[in-house]
Parts: C-alpha cells; sequence; structure tokens
DNA sequence: TAAATATATGAGCATATGTTCATATATTGA
DNA sequence: TCAATATATGAACATATGCTCATATATTTA
C-alpha cells in the first residue's frame, strides 16, 4: 500500500561524534525543527513553487519566505530555477526529505 | 556488513499538515538540533548512563545534563531507573533514536 | 536524625532565532 | 530606458534557547 517508511534498525558506525559531524547533524535538525521551514519542505514535497506562490499557499510574507529560502538553499536543501523574474524553487536533498516525511508519517500515526 | 540504513524513497500521507502534527514534528527535530543533546542521546545509544556518568564522558556540567534530560524526559525520548540516589537513563523512543542514527550515518559518509 | 551523595530546579545572562518593515536588486516588456 | 513585477536583503525587534551559578530536593548510610 506504499505508505511503508522503515523500520529497520541503524547501526552505529561511531560513538565518538568529530566536532565537524556534530555540526552537520545539528544544522540539519535545526533546519527542520521550524514549522515555517517544515511547511515549506513539506510543499515542495509535491513540486515545484515560486516564492509568491509558497508565500500565498502558506499565508506567509513574501520576506518570511525569502529569508527561509535563503536559509534552506545555504544547507542545499533547496535549489531554484529562474524563469524571467520568477524564481522557482524545489527540493535538492533527498535524505533530508525523507528524515522529515519519515518523522511526519510517525507523529501522524501516532 | 551492517551500517547499512534505509534509503528506500517514503511517500507523503498527506500534503497538509495540522497543527499538532506540525507542532509534534517541529519539537522533535529541536530536539535533535543541538550539539550538547545529539552527544547525550547519541552516548546512550550505547546503554545506560548516570546522570554524572553523562557529565563526565561529555565534558558537561552536571546542571547543564539534567536541565537537557528534562528537556528530552518531556519529550519522552529518554526514561530512567533508579538504584538508590543514583538515576540511570536509557534512550525511550526508538523511531526517534533511528532518526538521529540516519543523519548521523549520513553526515560521516558525505 | 544528620551527613554525604546524586540529581533537580530556578534565576540570570548572553546569544540565537524568526518575523516584519523598508528598501535594494534583477529581469522583462513597452 | 523606464515602469512593472518578483525576489533578496539588512536593520530592528521580540522571543527562544542554552549555559552557569547557587541552592533545593531526595535517597542512603552512619
Amino acid at each position: 500500500m506504499s505508505m511503508d517508511f522503515e523500520k529497520k534498525e541503524v547501526s552505529v558506525t561511531s560513538s565518538r561524534l568529530d566536532e565537524e559531524t556534530l555540526f552537520v547533524v545539528s544544522q540539519t535538525f535545526k533546519a527542520l525543527s521550524d514549522p515555517t521551514r517544515i511547511r515549506i519542505l513539506n510543499l515542495l514535497c509535491s513540486g515545484e513553487y515560486s516564492v509568491n506562490d509558497l508565500a500565498e499557499k502558506l499565508n506567509l510574507g513574501q520576506s518570511t519566505v525569502s529569508h527561509q529560502l535563503r536559509f534552506l538553499k545555504q544547507l542545499r536543501l533547496v535549489k531554484y530555477r529562474r524563469a524571467g523574474t520568477t524564481l522557482y524553487y524545489s527540493e535538492d536533498d533527498n535524505h533530508v526529505m525523507n528524515l522529515l516525511k519519515q518523522a511526519i508519517e510517525h507523529a501522524i500515526h501516532h
């Protein structure tokens, strides 16, 4: 039925976390820790959207969306394609989107 | 060799996120967005530890660890067992621990 | 019951974060 | 080139966050 996601145990590579790994991991989760960013990423799951599209659909200010997209773009979680003066944003990190989807599924079904 | 973790696509149940789901998801990721909490949870992957154990092993203040454990306990990510005056903390949410492990694996191997 | 040990808690502080407002920049078409 | 449209940016502000210090609480043992 295809709403399955992985429940298999994950083995731990290293118990010690080096500084860089710690930073990357915390930054990744920080990106997913804000409701506005979650809503943006969740919408981008369903395709491309311009900044104004996102702002309208999510009822947010244009500036708010733009700031958050800059944040997400900096972490390479989203990318954009230009068409005239319009920028169409889309997801750019399957792994992180998968983490988000897992958390959403888990939250909904519990 | 067992350091595999899931890479399968996850399907999306709903494009609209209700307030509660949004809150739960953001809180979950917020818990994982701080280096100190990541280090604590990562250590708890390998078993039980008292507050002082955690503080020593991670070179943190006792109060810092206690405050963070309260945070994690409130979200039911950890639980504890009492033995005299000592409280032994351990993980209490396989799903969230799995999210953390996936992110760590991904960060290390990229 | 008092001392020792382990942990929890609250206040205070510095820093981080997210939004808003105003404005700058960039692209297109007349 | 100028106006229109879309987006980006920076400053300012309120709030959230995480750590430290001092102290409170709880359990055990003498």
